[in-house]
DNA sequence: GACAACATACCGACTGGTCGGTATGTATTT
DNA sequence: AAATACATACCGACCAGTCGGTATGTTGTC
């Protein structure tokens, strides 16, 4: 562990070019020279890092969800008081990231996995580990904000957790259909208004 | 286009074994030697028939839209006689369509253009057209529901076609990550419920 | 503090095999 | 006989992965 701000080595450089080479071609399309040449190393330190090229999609999954944790950690969402107001600014919040190009705002583990589920169980397991472990940071607001209405709904909170989940990771895949991100966009506004419509729905807001 | 029921051609056994194939693999990971071998034809008819892998892919889109389209189109849910009740059933019918193993029941071009998006446009926009073009089914639909109600929402009906297909393509890679489809199915029941909620806002029904 | 012994990080040429694609042949249909 | 629909053999590029080697720590011993 370098103590200080020194140059990254060839394992962080191979993790960030992976980040990006992956979400813009797919995994399998993503060659080992490819990815050496893009972080500005050589096959051989590679392969001293990660035993092979599924290593590192594991690896790089595992680092993407290091990564995006500490960006929604200090995201300005969690400033407000009450947890639903908190929710649907972690949802505008989303749908604000929809800027750039496609690959800049699209989701790694999400492309991965949907290559790997079947041919590769440790990559598809880490990416399954990403997107449940950023669902369940969801989770306590949900329950906080059904708690303050008493609901007893027949959906849990982990459910619609995995389920803001699934719309961005369908928005992404609208997005690069359509090479915009005006009709992801949508989806996320019409996820926001299913939340506000679920809280909505019963009485007031105190007991 | 073969008369009467001859037994399939090389081309239509490429393109099956390529619907078979590319989900469970992806596009990249589908190498044409295994297309040939699985279709059980050589890759002399591979070339005779696919100008080079991607024609293939552009190929395998549209006969993913030919196929699931007649499936649609003669699938029960249209025989309501609401609108809504239409729009409700499709829901319905594609959670029910969530059986058997993962590479059965997930979608072909969702798969396809998150590996092409970027490197193969020809692919991308025939995966474009088979998603947006079966979302347009939905339009009427919506748009007569909505008319019934008099409804002047700030979302279109175009908008909330697309937003259940980002709903489904999400819950594939959903269940793609869990290796399962409960998830992808309750996020298919958040799906219905906020279509129910959304209609059922507004007053009355007729008028 | 000098030095041996070992560990870590990295290099780049090389290998066997697979890749998409081509060239050419042959049987069948029209 | 001419086009169609394949089959067979093959090509060069590229693939993931290996291997011998070097440069630079780190650690223990005296």
């Amino acid at each position: 562990m370098p103590r200080s701000t020194t140059k990254p080595d060839a394992r962080t450089k191979l993790l960030d070019a992976a980040l990006a080479v992956i979400r813009t071609k797919g995994y399998s399309a993503s060659s080992v020279d490819e990815l050496c040449s893009a972080a500005g190393v050589t096959k051989g330190a590679f392969f001293h890092h990660f035993k092979n090229k599924d290593a590192l999609g594991v690896a790089a999954a595992d680092y993407w969800s290091e990564v995006t944790g500490a960006q929604f950690e200090g995201a300005p969402y969690h400033d407000h008081d009450d947890p639903l107001d908190r929710l649907l600014a972690y949802v505008d919040y989303r749908k604000a990231l929809l800027q750039g190009d496609v690959p800049d705002f699209t989701c790694l583990v999400g492309t991965m996995v949907q290559e790997t589920y079947e041919t590769a169980p440790a990559i598809r397991d880490a990416c399954k580990r990403s997107i449940t472990g950023h669902a369940a940071t969801l989770e306590a607001d949900i329950e906080a904000a059904m708690r303050e209405r008493n609901m007893t709904p027949d959906w849990t909170a982990k459910s619609l957790a995995l389920h803001t989940q699934a719309v961005i990771q369908g928005a992404f895949i609208l997005a690069k259909a359509t090479g915009g991100s005006e009709i992801a966009a949508e989806s996320i506004d019409h996820l926001r208004r299913y939340i506000e419509m679920l809280f909505a729905s019963t009485t007031g807001k105190q007991s």
